[in-house]
DNA sequence: TAGATTGTTAATCGATTAACAATC
DNA sequence: TAGATTGTTAATCGATTAACAATC
């Protein structure tokens, strides 16, 4: 009965995820449809929809207790989970999510960073091992990271892609600011493309 | 008879214009809806009708020129300008974006950067003066910037908002990873949530 | 002129909203 | 029980696709 899930609705659940997050810590215990609604700037009928698409996960005359439906949409998006990743391209957008960035919350770890400046290979950022592009495939052998995060120049990312996916990567968040034009539709790629967000601001001004 | 253009079509602006942009430099002169569609994986009725919520900037047996159909989406996305903007958070991610990023192709340049940190104030990072945020209206009187960019830590992104706002600010690109809340409709907000990406990544694996 | 391809209207499809019976 | 609020069906709305006359 695998009824497919819209773009839309996925696309939403990490801002419910956000907000699920936010009442939790505030110590809020339940919540209805209609003030989650008001909160996020959606509709009461659009929340329960989106719920619903995943069956229902709360109770009439109630509402939704928050802990439960945060519990429920980490484990529908898998990341209530622990799985390995690497990050290729260890300069500032690489150091910087590295370091900061709180991958456990979203159920990958870093396992290892790979670059090709000789002055950072050997060295760690925030305990991540950086090692020279040359190690890739070894590193993989050895971890077997399901996700790849390319934080590398433009001009070599396309490269970089085919090589990881040759050798198991299952998935890529891509920080490259170019669409990689993989055809390979069992890889999934998601794109932080800064240029287009900066646009539809610019469009907005 | 001002129609609004959705939400859909402002956000596949910016993608036509990558593609445009690369059409260009691979020095091809025209293009069809059809053949942009097939590039984009969309279909060219709806290239048409994206293009034509703009008026036509086609023509009918030719098709479109890609330099001006890339530039009039530059006149109405309003990146052919050169408008000053400020950076508040000069650690890795500010650092990144600095060094990295392309603003003159957006129309964008930045004309000051500010961190707490005292290491890093009086500096220039790829010629961007580094200043105290204790400095922020004396820049903005000095520079008039329109666009922010929060690249500081989530715990200070509310407050350092509604500070730039009350000094002048009329957009904010905001890299904090929270909603802001402003309640100030009349000055934008794009987000860049890193953690959303992620989500949807992993959904799909 | 004939062929190609647009601009635009109409048809379809999907997503959002409204309504309400079910039920806690 | 009465009140609240869900889950779900039906109605509406908007976006995408198809079709085709206009025209380069």
């Amino acid at each position: 009965m695998e009824k497919r899930i819209s773009s839309a609705v996925i696309h939403r659940m990490p801002r419910y995820y956000r907000h699920l997050c936010d009442l939790q810590d505030a110590g809020i215990v339940r919540i209805s449809s209609g003030t989650l609604a008001d909160r996020m700037g959606l509709t009461a009928s659009q929340v329960r929809q989106d719920f619903n698409c995943f069956g229902g996960f709360g109770q009439q005359g109630y509402g939704y207790n928050v802990a439960e439906l945060r519990a429920a949409i980490a484990s529908i998006m898998h990341i209530d989970q622990d799985r390995p990743a690497i990050i290729v391209g260890a300069g500032n957008l690489g150091k910087a999510l590295i370091t900061n960035f709180n991958f456990a919350k979203y159920g990958v770890h870093l396992v290892a960073a790979f670059d090709s400046n000789p002055a950072l290979i050997g060295t760690e950022i925030a305990g991540v091992p950086v090692y020279s592009c040359r190690s890739l495939e070894e590193i993989m052998e050895q971890y077997h990271p399901v996700i790849a995060i390319l934080t590398l120049p433009k001009l070599h990312a396309k490269a970089a892609a085919q090589r990881l996916i040759a050798c198991g990567i299952k998935g890529i968040w891509n920080f490259t600011n170019n669409d990689l034009h993989l055809d390979m539709p069992q890889i999934p790629v998601e794109n932080i493309h800064f240029s287009e967000s900066l646009m539809v601001l610019s469009y907005k001004l």
